[in-house]
DNA sequence: TTGACAGAGATTGTTAACAATCCTTTCATG
DNA sequence: CATGAAAGGATTGTTAACAATCTCTGTCAA
């Protein structure tokens, strides 16, 4: 089960530790890997045909990350951001993606303009087929795309995992049939990236960022944990 | 030698990962640890006293985090920045301290405020000393702490990240009698805080970290590389 | 029926030996 | 004397076995 959800494409190719990282990234931003799954060493070692040693650093890297609960003698486990932690996560995207969209449309050159309106067509082509789990990976995808733009390696990799740790905190807060991101509002920036407005770059990306955590706040009381009480809620009363 | 610089208070108590994570940040911050030093594994197991196992983890952890350069087969080494590296790095310091600021003038209470306070008195007695290494860590640490007040784990570890490799930055391109800040400006910060004014609190980190980056950007081209082109240049021509 | 306890099995953490690569020194040669 | 090749040592990368811990199951007693 574990190997499906993380293995899509063929496994013969043996990856290095980015390469693992990046694929249990894609994994957990599809919603493929829900808050709480245990990663255990074994299932990874089979799923990605690699020894005990590329795993274990993988899952290192994943645990300071803030993606991957490493808990002593107990195993890896996908992690379930609290409450305040995922408020935490929204108030650094609120921080940076928008002085990144600001340095976007300050640097971005036809070509950069012209890859992100190809990235939204097949945004919008895996939403309108119903490829949910496609449509939320390119969604997540545009905002690293945008720091891509912002021609800035350090900021692109602290959106690469604060855009991951949403997936995560949309999975357990947020209803299942939320969409990620409203593609108008990608557009939206896009079209001021093509204008070179970078301030409205900077309050469009600020307002969506804003939706996005708005539609989690919402939801928010009804996940909760994947534990005890849930499952047993059924019966208890 | 490596032992010395990296190894400041006893080795006898044996630490975990973050701790030995920790001990390499310091020694970096305090420039015990110039860009560009190699850490071999053998070297970090007798500072630390820990297995090899330890210290590979710890190298994994500060690769990822861009303070050391990983090199297949060849070893763990410090860091050595480029200029476009550089400029991304204040780039993100930039946009991220500022906001950091304004949250935490807006969350600071009078426990916080005289916590800085000292901090700042410790600043000032170290630098009234002539301790300079301890002076460059503490004048970093104010940083950190300050996105402490602002009540966001991740943030403090964005910033940490940054300040460290700042220190690099400095260590590279920056006068070697260049006081890391200016202890007024980090004052002038906190009187901000005390009015709990998050504006002035933002736009005065900006004008620090601005100042911070004049003063490495006047002296760069001067360091540079530590390799073959400047040691043989002396009777290249 | 419920709870506790013990043991087997499974999983993770650690160590040590082995393999592979790199660096330095030495030696031969143009 | 300079250049290049080869051997030796040193360092890193990998694997496999071992130790420690946890989890699950079955049994027994209350």
């Amino acid at each position: 089960m574990l190997k499906n959800a993380v293995d899509q494409k063929a496994s013969e190719d043996d990856l290095d530790e980015e390469g693992i990282v990046n694929r249990i990234y894609e994994a957990i931003i599809e919603q493929r890997l829900p808050p709480g799954t245990k990663l255990s060493e074994a299932a990874l070692c089979e799923a990605f045909g690699v020894g005990r040693m590329r795993v274990r650093r993988s899952l290192l890297l994943l645990a300071s990350r803030g993606v991957v609960d490493l808990q002593n003698n107990r195993g890896a486990y996908v992690a379930q951001p609290t409450m305040s932690q995922a408020l935490e996560v929204f108030e650094a995207r609120r921080t940076i993606e928008p002085n990144v969209a600001r340095l976007a449309a300050r640097r971005a050159n036809k070509a950069d303009v012209s890859d992100l309106a190809a990235h939204l067509d097949m945004e919008a082509e895996a939403r309108r087929q119903g490829n949910r789990q496609l449509a939320i990976r390119l969604s997540g995808q545009f905002h690293v795309r945008l720091a891509k733009v912002a021609r800035n390696e350090v900021m692109e990799r602290m959106v690469k995992e604060l855009v991951t740790r949403t997936s995560l905190i949309i999975g357990m807060y947020g209803s299942a049939g939320t969409k990620n991101c409203h593609d108008d509002e990608h557009g939206d920036i896009l079209e001021a990236l093509r204008n070179m407005n970078s301030e409205a770059a900077a309050s469009l990306m600020e307002q969506h960022l804003r939706h996005i955590e708005q539609e989690v706040d919402l939801t928010s009381e009804r996940k909760r944990q994947v534990n005890l009480v849930e499952i047993l809620s059924g019966e208890a009363s």
